[in-house]
DNA sequence: GCTTAACCTGGACGC
DNA sequence: GCGTCCAGGTTAAGC
């Protein structure tokens, strides 16, 4: 149960189910109701929209009912951008981008906690979603802080350094175990709140700064950015973004590998047609190639 | 600077 | 039932 009570604010250009199922992050869950239960800072949020999506309810704990609201205009980015106005300009000069639009607008990027994406997005690789939500649980429940609500809270990277790589590949992780634990151990003897600070960097200071760490390759650190560190420009380039780059905004890679100059190509081709928040337009691309295509496959499985 | 192999694992798919 | 492929990559070695 909440402590808190259930607030709401209006906000139409949101589609909540969507942005919190657009792979941007793994470790929300959604009740039977359709709500949608996860943390956002140290804090408890169950979010839910009404059947119009003008309308956006949110519970929290703890009973500062400002503080609920900020964290929730915070994590969703409520304040940071006019999707609709952006959309529509995009729509205008590109009708790959129109067609997503148009098949589900409202997707947002959000503003999660840097420390615990970063993780997150260090046990991705080569992974479906399925089985990253399942290495995140794992690790969750065996290093993290688990609250008498029984949600239990995302390691910090000092618990995280006092794993072995041995226990982690038995939670699962394979190859990203050893990943995880150099990493951790790295960020463990570093100030706290040191990758929430390249909040403060530019998007090339703090890829730099995250590539660093072995394990975080370009596309690692530009989900890092974009989906925690408010850098909008930040393109993650994996496979299916490698794709529909190819076949729509650098045809001139058709038939090329993904080599560092080539992911820089995608980068600037999506800049060129998206301008400074082309991160944003991205992921929408990204919704109607990876994750609407996975539905589709399993209602027709079903 | 580019290509390739290796790294874990589970589900989908074809046979 | 079994083999193969693929999935939100990165690294290191070889050319």
């Amino acid at each position: 149960m909440y402590s808190g009570s259930i607030n709401n604010l209006q906000f139409e250009d949101l589609d909540l189910s969507a942005t919190l199922n657009s792979g941007q992050m793994f470790r929300w869950n959604r009740d039977e109701d359709g709500a949608w239960r996860g943390m956002v800072g140290g804090r408890r949020l169950r979010l839910s929209q009404s059947a119009n999506g003008e309308t956006l309810y949110y519970e929290s704990d703890g009973a500062d009912a400002n503080e609920a609201t900020g964290a929730v205009r915070s994590f969703l980015r409520l304040d940071d951008a006019d999707l609709p106005a952006m959309a529509a300009e995009w729509s205008a000069k590109d009708l790959s981008f129109a067609e997503a639009w148009a098949s589900r607008p409202g997707i947002r990027i959000l503003r999660q906690d840097p420390e615990e994406c970063f993780f997150a997005f260090l046990c991705a690789s080569v992974a479906p979603i399925a089985r990253i939500r399942g290495m995140l649980t794992a690790v969750a429940t065996e290093f993290g802080v688990t609250g008498e609500s029984g949600y239990t809270r995302f390691p910090e990277a000092g618990q995280l350094a006092t794993a072995s790589e041995v226990r982690l590949r038995e939670l699962g992780l394979g190859f990203r175990a050893r990943r995880i634990v150099e990493a951790a151990s790295c960020l463990a003897i570093l100030p706290q709140g040191e990758i929430a600070a390249l909040r403060q960097a530019s998007l090339k200071e703090a890829k730099e700064r995250l590539t660093q760490f072995f394990g975080v390759g370009e596309k690692i650190a530009d989900c890092i950015c974009l989906f925690s560190l408010d850098k909008d420009g930040a393109i993650p380039v994996d496979t299916h973004i490698w794709r529909i780059a190819r076949a729509r905004y650098a045809p001139e890679l058709a038939g090329k590998s993904l080599t560092p100059q080539n992911y820089a190509k995608v980068t600037a081709a999506f800049h060129r047609f998206f301008g400074d928040k082309a991160g944003w337009a991205q992921q929408i691309l990204f919704y109607r190639q990876a994750v609407n295509r996975d539905d589709k496959a399993r209602k027709t499985i079903k």
